[in-house]
RNA sequence: GUGCCCGUAGUUUAAUGGUAAAACUUCGGCUUGUGGAGCCGAUAUCGAGAGUUCAAUUCUCUCCGGGCACCCCA
């Protein structure tokens, strides 16, 4: 272990980010930045408020919130020890330290639900693929206190908005109920014993996760425990009477958004929190399922990319030593899936300003003055591109003219000495020479 | 975590058992008060380390990183 990690601070020389983690720039940063504001308004309008809560937490939120027996908390989280001795872990999703802010600053005396939109990176130690990474964005939305089946519409509808203005198409919802503490344990305890009966038959993998977390092997990918699967008993038909009316009603009500759904027996979920209502939703590009496909293995389409999920996680607040539990349900965004997608609209963060001047200074004393003449753009908000660090003119026209800028404010020494500027139009190569103190108004007649 | 493929300038690619070629980009120089210009020049410890060899970027191994399929998930 130890010359392990020797080795590799020397052989990298600490010069590359850490493997599955990148640095995000230009482009790729707009378009997150560009999705998070987005998503924000839409929640916004429905009412939720932001929260902003650590990047570390206390690694028993995870462990005691999450559950033993799922990958996420056995296998891939980051954990660390204090200088005092704490064991804290770098966030694996945003619902279980929300729920902790939730219990920590007594929102239970707030008006309920208490609804919340949530973002920023989560970690989780994964091997790396595309679309999958150890540090990754997701966005979440919740709304914590009630228990209402519209709440949990209400959270899908918010979810399924911000993916389609994001521009998912061809979006699917799986959805399932899982049950709650009366029918639930009835149901683990039923499914316990139908695949003990058929226990000879099932994978290592499956046997393993019989004794942990038996609802695992309902979504196993292997094609023995696949087949038993098809006659196990499914939790929808356990459901007790509340329960079932809490499924039915939130199923009117995604038939009433007109929200396609997909009722998948065999959805359970990762994360050990969840009771009720569980969903995944998937999106499919054909385009790139077909080039990937005809490039590697010939094969049909890939498999669809999930690109959020979600559901209720009533007992959440008491699992994570709350003294009440808290009924709440959350939708949650992997954002890196969707900006990377080909479908995915590039969202343009508002505070890039289309430029519609060019700034050039010609000269030395005119590059003194730049600063001070395009300041006094900034504060009438008019957005300009320049180039300071260039000398010639002609290599600063040509800039405006690859960047298609309209009009070109040109500052040479005899402008300079002058207080004035010209005023260039690209389109028919006419300039004005204005006075600095006429400036602001002849763009303004410019514009109109 | 398992299996397979991959790794040459910032980018895309080339060649080779004898320390690497080109295009584009970038930067610098010359020229230049009016439209993507031109010319000159610079930039690679061939992902890292070890081994085989007289000699390795080229072969072998390990590691690091990327991709694909599992696992799992967003």
């Amino acid at each position: 272990m130890k010359k392990q990690k020797n080795s590799k601070e020397k052989k990298n020389n600490g010069f590359s980010s850490p493997r599955g983690m990148r640095d995000l720039m230009d482009e790729e940063y707009y378009n997150f930045q560009g999705f998070f504001e987005k998503a924000q308004e839409i929640c916004s309008y429905y009412g939720f408020k932001p929260i902003d809560t650590p990047i570390l937490e206390h690694k028993e939120i995870f462990t005691s919130g999450i559950g033993k027996g799922t990958d996420i908390v056995d296998k891939e989280m980051y954990t660390l020890k204090t200088k005092g001795g704490d064991y804290l872990a770098l966030r694996p999703e945003h619902t279980a330290p929300l729920m902790r802010a939730y219990i920590e600053h007594g929102m239970q005396t707030l008006p309920q639900p208490v609804m919340f939109y949530h973002y920023g990176p989560v970690f989780r130690h994964d091997k790396p693929q595309r679309g999958r990474y150890r540090q990754f964005w997701q966005f979440d939305l919740d709304a914590l206190g009630s228990d209402k089946s519209i709440m949990d519409a209400l959270s899908i509808k918010v979810g399924m908005s911000i993916l389609e203005e994001a521009g998912a198409e061809k979006l699917s919802i799986d959805i399932n109920s899982i049950g709650d503490k009366e029918c639930r344990g009835v149901y683990i305890k039923e499914l316990t014993n139908y695949y003990r009966k058929h226990i000879s038959k099932l994978p290592v993998i499956d046997r393993k996760r019989l004794k942990i977390n038996p609802l695992r092997i309902l979504d196993s990918k292997e094609e023995k425990t696949r087949i038993i699967n098809e006659q196990a008993p499914d939790s929808v038909s356990f459901l007790c009477t509340s329960c079932k009316k809490h499924f039915k009603e939130v199923l009117e009500y995604l038939e009433e958004m007109e929200i396609n759904y997909n009722i998948n027996k065999n959805l359970v979920r990762g994360l050990s929190y969840y009771t009720r209502t569980v969903f995944e939703v998937y999106t499919r590009s054909e385009e790139e399922d077909l080039s990937a496909a005809s490039l590697n293995t010939g094969q049909a389409d890939k498999a669809p990319v999930q690109i959020a999920s979600g559901g209720r996680y009533d007992y959440l607040a008491r699992q994570i030593g709350g003294k009440k539990d808290v009924p709440a349900v959350g939708f949650s965004i992997g954002v890196d899936r969707i900006v990377e997608s080909s479908w995915y609209k590039r969202l343009s963060p508002r505070i890039l300003k289309k430029p519609k001047i060019y700034f050039i200074q010609l000269g030395p004393e005119a590059k003194l003055k730049s600063l001070s003449v395009i300041e006094i753009l900034r504060k009438a908000h008019i957005p300009i591109a320049q180039s300071l660090s260039r000398d010639s003119l002609s290599s600063q026209l040509a800039i405006a003219e690859k960047l298609s800028i309209p009009h070109v404010i040109i500052l040479g020494v005899k402008e300079a000495l002058e207080n004035s500027v010209i005023v260039r139009d690209m389109a028919n190569r006419s300039q004005d020479t204005i006075k600095l103190n006429k400036l602001l108004e002849y763009l303004k007649e410019l514009n109109k």
